[in-house]
DNA sequence: ATACTAAGTGTTGAAAATACACTTTTATTC
DNA sequence: GAATAAAAGTGTATTTTCAACACTTAGTAT
């Protein structure tokens, strides 16, 4: 026997998707007539897809978020990989797996990617694919196909250990925004409170968030300044 | 075309050796009969093995390191995932692949695990393997087949990043060791000095390095307390 | 006894992190 | 146009952490 004959390798997607009211993953939604579906329990799952015989693992997380959004040039980063031989043989994720794939039967291990988009502006349309995809709070995602719970947890401690040490919040953000929108995102990504003013001096030695000639309009109470980021000036720190 | 057909996927370990006179990495020296041996330089890699048809990749890991060191329980943590198609690809790695592969066009991916061990007190004898295999200081590797120079920067990226921020010194001392001897540690792996009080302070705020009745012999000098790891009290900070 | 070597030990000043409350600006309502 | 509502914006004092720095001690060897 080959070493690792029918051993399939694919990218699971973590897209994180941020706005004011709070951090979103994109889920697709099995609508097959499936056993699950005859159990009353429609399963949710990660966008995900085999890896192509010549494509590079980035270019295939790319690809199905790609497939999914429609946006190009998604911050996307690796996390970690899943290997247990057992990830895909629970009953229910099987019988799925036999109504979509020609070998569902045969073992994949998968690279977990998340990615994150800025649901201000524009919100990417899930629309085009083939099930249901929709964006569901973090908070509120329920019991996931295979293994994708624990993938999800991975992709948040990632998240989290990101925003920590790399300045990333901008991808999150829209390009203009307020320093109480930057401070809520900390705060909801990390799931801790910070005081208002010491935030607010944290910032300020950050020579990459610049203050721009602009309020916000339209609100009712004092407008807050407007802030970007200036790409040139984002370090790792 | 299947989507990934003859997609191949092994593990690589960086195991990481460390003893007084520094951090050392074990490689594998590829014996025969080569293109680069015939060039005169014959290459070192990293250990590494296709993943067997059921078998988990911390599983693959172990079984790799405990065929070279007759090892088990060493610490193992995964770091990254390795997937650019053309990682394999180079002439003098093709070549060398033809010799010991009966696939060795196909395109692999490898998931790179970190590993730790004492060389203190007793050194894993890499000797029964195939090939030469030996323990060479990080600071003096030369160039690795395939991409495996980026894979062990990788490794040591993170092995920092590890031993900043959980504690994992214990995995690279005796069981009994001085407090010059875990400076020593911090200072080889995260290449840069510290201040031996300020060292000594914070060591002593950590309730898992706890002082033994016993003191170091048969140095020229004055005798080092010793102290040892309690497992119980080894948290996640 | 002397010399050598690394072990061991405290204090001070600077910087960073924390805690904390009132005033300002706009839109809305009466 | 006066009053209200709502979030923006701002400074200081305290505590904690980090950084710099030099001498004494205990053992071995001669």
């Amino acid at each position: 026997m080959q070493p690792n004959e029918s051993l399939h390798l694919s990218v699971d997607c973590v897209l994180f998707g941020y706005d004011d009211d709070g951090l979103k993953v994109l889920l697709i939604n099995q609508k097959e007539d499936t056993y699950a579906h005859a159990q009353g329990r429609p399963m949710s799952q990660l966008p995900g897809d085999l890896i192509l015989i010549d494509e590079g693992l980035e270019a295939a997380a790319e690809r199905v978020l790609f497939e999914l959004t429609q946006v190009n040039g998604v911050y996307l980063k690796q996390f970690h990989a899943y290997g247990d031989p057992e990830r895909v043989k629970d009953h229910k994720d099987r019988t799925w797996l036999r109504s979509v794939r020609t070998l569902p039967d045969q073992r994949v291990i998968t690279v977990g990617y998340f990615g994150l988009v800025s649901l201000h502006d524009h919100s990417p349309q899930p629309a085009s694919f083939a099930g249901g995809v929709s964006w569901v709070d973090v908070n509120e995602v329920g019991p996931l196909a295979f293994d994708h719970n624990s993938i999800l947890n991975g992709a948040i401690e990632a998240l989290q250990t990101q925003l920590e040490t790399h300045h990333i919040s901008f991808e999150l953000l829209p390009k203009k925004f307020t320093l109480s929108q930057l401070q809520d995102l900390y705060e909801t990504v990390l799931d801790k409170k910070f005081d208002k003013r010491n935030f607010r001096k944290n910032i300020k030695k950050m020579s990459h968030v610049v203050p721009l000639d602009e309020k916000q309009q339209g609100v009712m109470h004092k407008p807050a300044q407007l802030f970007s980021f200036n790409p040139d000036q984002i370090e790792n720190a």
